[in-house]
DNA sequence: GTCTATATGGAGATAGAC
DNA sequence: GTCTATCTCCATATAGAC
């Protein structure tokens, strides 16, 4: 529930830092940490406008440098978009891998309850989301905003396929007699579901005239946690 | 169930037509006709690469026509987006009222049955995904797509939020125990997963190993349907 | 690693002829 | 109602100095 230890190597010094005692302290800086920040600005820039409505100059105004430095560090803005997918969803495959573990060892030789499942998945998205800080919830705004678009999902879905097929075998062992269509039928709603709830929080404030506070997306798993753990056991067919 | 009439107001004549007899028969031509065609363009460029991945040009070279045109019809690109918008929603609102309304009926003084108002809502949607030709196709694509993004959301909301609204209080009356912002959020997961669902036909496919067909949407509906009712139904408070 | 300068093309919007 | 021409600004990406 910490941060990744794969992301802190980011802010490593690499053996190419500069020798102690260099006066020009503002010219030669520290790579990765300089690609860190610009991930994060192209990260929040992609989560409120969008890939296409964020130029590499918004990026470089953002980091209070030239155009020039961005290309250099990413080459191109497709591979600063699919950079700042890839710095984060490590993380999370690794908690929802773990997630799986325990609910699977929890169960032991019986079927993993679906509860289990799904928050295994949903939890990990929703706990980033809330209480990340502010970059992680840039990143879940970002991945909102483009899950719905096939040219960018297909990025997205290259770094979450993996994980999203271990939970997918795992629902099929817990409910052996659904078709695997309504499985992914399932799965997909329940995804939908997920990333559309974080997408705008002030937007239920609207509808609720104000009932729900925008900071409370814990409260919101709450509700999905039950919703979607119903969801998939509707679709279990009668068993005669 | 077939097409609105307020949207056939657009094709008909204007006042001030050209008078019979006049030989440039492409230069004067029919300005309803051409917004319309002009509308299906947009929609489509829209749904395939978004507000900001499309440009006025790329509406342009799809008619056929300059750039001129595009802004003497509609002024500006963000008017031309919202014309998208309001030139299908009134049909949908429609529908959608006219199935509470039955729905209503069918119930007599008993609360109409959740199913019903779940069916009321995601199939006039999925219907015209399905069965409403290119242009719907095109639309519900344009509406996945930008539904997740809170710029585009707000004008969107702006032509759904009455009918959804009309919806919601249906629900309470069928659900009098349920605390209003379950409501609302079981009602935001019904929402974001029937967009997402419409919104990638080929993406199912892929992690099913193509054993969905794309354009089969209605049968997503036959697991939308129980899906969201059973999500609604375990927000049900125990009554103890 | 960071900068300035620049190459090349596309953006939204308007003017005015027909 | 439609066209051509154009204004002004911004886009991505690169070259080369420091």
């Amino acid at each position: 529930m910490t941060a990744n230890p794969s992301l802190n190597k980011a802010s490593k010094r690499r053996s190419s830092a500069r020798p102690p005692g260099i006066s020009r302290a503002n010219a030669r800086r520290d790579g990765d940490a300089t690609r860190n920040r610009m991930l994060d600005a192209a990260e929040a820039l992609f989560a409120a406008h969008g890939f296409h409505g964020t130029s590499m100059r918004d990026v470089a105004e953002a980091m209070g440098c030239g155009i020039a430095l961005v290309t250099y560090h990413f080459g191109t803005k497709d591979v600063l978009f699919s950079t700042v997918i890839k710095r984060r969803s490590a993380y999370m495959a690794n908690e929802r891998i773990l997630a799986l573990d325990a609910a699977r060892a929890k169960a032991q030789e019986n079927p993993v309850p679906v509860e289990d499942i799904v928050s295994g998945y949903v939890w990990p998205f929703v706990e980033r989301s809330a209480f990340g800080g502010k970059g992680w919830k840039n990143y879940t705004l970002f991945i909102a905003r483009h899950a719905n678009s096939p040219e960018f999902a297909q990025v997205i879905d290259q770094y979450y396929d993996p994980v999203a097929r271990q939970y997918l075998n795992e629902f099929a062992r817990t409910f052996p007699s659904m078709p695997q269509t309504d499985l992914y039928y399932a799965f997909s709603l329940m995804v939908g579901g997920m990333v559309s709830i974080v997408a705008e929080p002030g937007r239920m404030e609207k509808l609720s005239s104000g009932q729900i506070k925008a900071s409370d997306i814990e409260a919101a798993f709450q509700r999905m946690l039950p919703f979607f753990s119903a969801g998939f056991k509707s679709l279990v067919p009668p068993s005669n």
